[in-house]
Formats: C-alpha cells, structure tokens, sequence
DNA sequence: ACGGCGATATGACGTCCGTCATAGGCCCTC
DNA sequence: GAGGGCCTATGACGGACGTCATATCGCCGT
C-alpha cells in the first residue's frame, strides 16, 4: 500500500502514455499516485464507484466477476503495461468486476477527474482508450463464443495455448508459463469446478502433457494440446 | 437494398448523433447512405473488413459469432438508434461477429475514412463511442458470468425477464414481447442446442408461463420466471 | 508436536443436457 | 395433390461433468 512519485520512464511503459510527449507526460505524473498491492490483494471490487483510472505498472492482476450461482469467473489476466478499470472511470460507472493482485503488484492511479481533464486535452489518450476497449471487446466475445459448445478439457488446452503464446519462455523439456495459479483459479479461468480441474491437470500430468510447478507450469506436449483443442 | 438520401430527422434518431449540431449533422447527411435489409439479409459477416460505421434506424439486427464447435451464438440483439460495428471500423479491425436482420431493417452506412474525418472534428462523438463500448464490455462480461454455473432453465428464465424489461408491453393476461425468435435462436442466445430450447418452450407453454405467439412472446408468468432465474 | 486450515487428489453417484432418431405441421413449388 | 424443406415436437440413450464424501499433504501458528 506504499505511496509515491511517478517517474517518467515508469510512464513510457504504460502503451497508452507512450505517445504523449515529454512535457506532457511530466503533466501526467503530477497526478498520478503509485500504489502498491501484496498478493492476494483487491485492487478495486465489483460495484465499487469507478473514482480512479489504474494501470498496471509491475505484476499481475486478475479480473474476475461473481456469477448468479455465487460461483466467480476470471474475465481477463492483466500484465505490466495493461490499463485497469478504463471502463468504469468513463463516464463514472461502477467497476463491473473486480480486481485482485496475483503476485506483488505496483499500480498507477489517476483520480476519476484529473483523468477526465487528460482526456479533454489529449485526443490521443481517447483514441488510446478507444483501441483498448475494441481489442478487449473483441476478445471477450471470443471467450463468450468458447463458453459454449465445446468441452471443459477443450477449453483448459486452449486456456494453456494461449498461455504460452503471450507468456511462454522456451525451457527444457517444452514452454514454461511463469504464474503460478490454483487449481481453483484455473477453473474460474475455464467456467468449470475445481474438481474438474483437479482430474484434468492431475491426469495431464500422468501423461506428460502438462507439469504443474511450484512457481508455473511446465507445458510438455504442446501437440496433444492442439489436438485437444480442436475437439 | 435500396439507397436513399438522408433526413436530419433520421440522423437525430441515433443517441451517438443527437447532440451533434444541425450544422454539422448536415455535413454528416452528406456522407452517409442509406440500406436496406429483408428480414434474414447479411449486414455484415465475422472477418469482413471494417470498411463501414453502421448504425440502425428501422428494425431489430442480431449480433452473432461462430463458437469453435461450429455453432452460433448471438451476442447481443440491437434495436433503432443502435450503433453496428463500432468496435471493427475504428483501428480498421475486422468485425469479430456478424449481424443479420431480423426484421425487415434500414441502416445508416458511413464509409471508414468519412467517418473517421468526421471522428476528428467532433470529439463528442468520441466521447459517445466510449461510452457506447463501455457499456457493450460490462454487458458482455454480464453475459459472460451469467453462461457459467447456472442451468440452462435458468439462462431462459433470465432472458425472458430481460426481454421484457427492455421491449415488452403490457398486454392481456401479461407482457407481450414483440420479437418473433425461433427456437433456434433462443437456444443461441443461450448457449444451448435446438432440443432443450423446444423442450423448455414446450413445458413453460403447457405450464401457462410463456406463450409462443405468432409474431413474438407472451409472458403469462412472470413470477416463476423470477424463481427459476434464482436458481 | 499437535491441531487446524487450505490446496490437492480420487472415488461414487446422479443428472442435466447433448446427440440421434422419428414424426407431424406448415408453406412453397412444381 | 404430391413432394420437399424448414420448424416444431417428443422419446430413447449415453456421457460429460457437477455434487458429495473422504483422504493426504504441506504449511502455519500457538
């Protein structure tokens, strides 16, 4: 829960301030606050007043949302770089998910008005919003068509594929995917149980398709992944 | 298929468009053509280049994706004033869903780079976009939730209640919701097959909760649609 | 060391629902 | 009127997966 200044290079790396100049973005560091989180720590909550724009500067988050029966599904994992909550801050809606910190995690916030004002003199920053926004729109339609039709363990290699495509560093033996997650958060990932992901993962690593460790996952047989997948 | 020429009147009908000065929607009539659709016409398919800003005047459009499995799965069902394939034509992105006319339906077509002009001197209809998109991602990610964890009786149950708060009328012995879906389309909107959307229309039309009629639905029961979307 | 707690694991059981098959009604064409 | 196509309807069957119960392991605190 620290708090201080914001340095220049620490906005270079958030996409949407990179193409603000110098000038400008020394403007944007005099309101914006870091913040830190410890793992496991929630970030914003599901119906909170969306008072504050959030970007990821170091760590992982993960965005989450309750579901009628109680249980919870992970919408999205954030990484370095990625915005949080741009959708809230606008037009002063509340947070429709929440958030919470997968590993030590360092934030920038912008208050819900400082933001605003930005936006009004960088019609940059809107484009850079806008953009976001599609590509996320985009992408959760494609997990909303994925939902249906199509089987748990079907969902769980994809889940894996695409895991290694984004984060994935070549190691010995296959891909390693560097975050480390329950066996819980790998069912809210997929729309599932946690047992069904337990028999899944446990049966996987029987057959040397994909090893649980203790900080990640070690992706053995990306081949019968594909096929899986398919199916 | 026919092309017409625009009235302000029709340009003031869309939200996106309303706060646009008469001056400037003029410049706006300029660019835009009119089209139309029969009911069951393509407007746009999944992959198309987003060439084009569609936004509905006449008519309902249903917004569709496939799922891998080779299904289909509507995301969202649309009405006049709507806007179609924002997300796709700022960035020049594809469209990642289709959309067909489920009525017979007029829409307002603004090629790319018109519409991108206009983007650029008018920062309100930015700012309309935004708050557009915002609301599509925290919809989606309502629907989202809502596919996971709950039975598919459920799923009806809740469609039927949100249908009814959006167009239903009050008629006799209920709510009367004017939209003539098939089978197969409930069963897309909620991620399921054809069988289990008959199978759960024949019940409720049996049990007095929801009639299938002609031209639309009548919702006799409105309590124990209540229940069943609690469970 | 001990007990408690959470995560992982595994088996038994039930059921929702998807798949397959068949049949009737309606509309259109020939 | 015959025939074909599409939608609706209904039954039989099976399997995937959710639910419940229990066991093991590691970790933490007192």
């Amino acid at each position: 829960m620290a708090h201080g200044p914001i340095s220049d290079d620490l906005l270079r790396r958030a996409p949407l301030f990179r193409r603000v100049t110098p000038a400008d973005r020394a403007r944007i560091a005099e309101v914006a606050h870091l913040k830190s989180y410890e793992r496991g720590e929630l970030i914003f909550a599901e119906g909170d007043p969306g008072d504050a724009f959030v970007a990821i500067v170091e760590g992982r988050v993960k965005v989450f949302k309750a579901t009628p029966a109680g249980k919870e599904i992970i919408l999205e994992i954030f990484g370095g770089g990625d915005p949080l909550g741009a959708v809230a801050v606008y037009e002063g809606n509340p947070f429709p998910a929440s958030a919470l910190a997968l590993e030590p995690t360092t934030c920038l916030r912008i208050a819900r008005e400082d933001f605003y004002r930005l936006l009004e003199h960088h019609p940059a920053l809107v484009r850079g919003l806008l953009s976001g926004l599609t590509i996320r729109l985009a992408e959760l339609t494609r997990r909303l068509a994925e939902l249906t039709g199509s089987r748990v363990e079907a969902r769980f290699a994809r889940l894996f594929l695409k895991l290694c495509d984004q984060i994935g560093k070549p190691a010995e033996g296959g891909v390693f995917v560097p975050l480390p997650l329950s066996r819980q958060e790998l069912a809210d990932l997929t729309g599932t149980t946690i047992e069904t992901a337990i028999r899944i993962m446990s049966r996987w690593q029987k057959e040397e398709v994909v090893r649980t460790d203790k900080d990640g996952f070690l992706v053995l047989d990306r081949a019968t992944l594909d096929e899986v997948a398919m199916a």
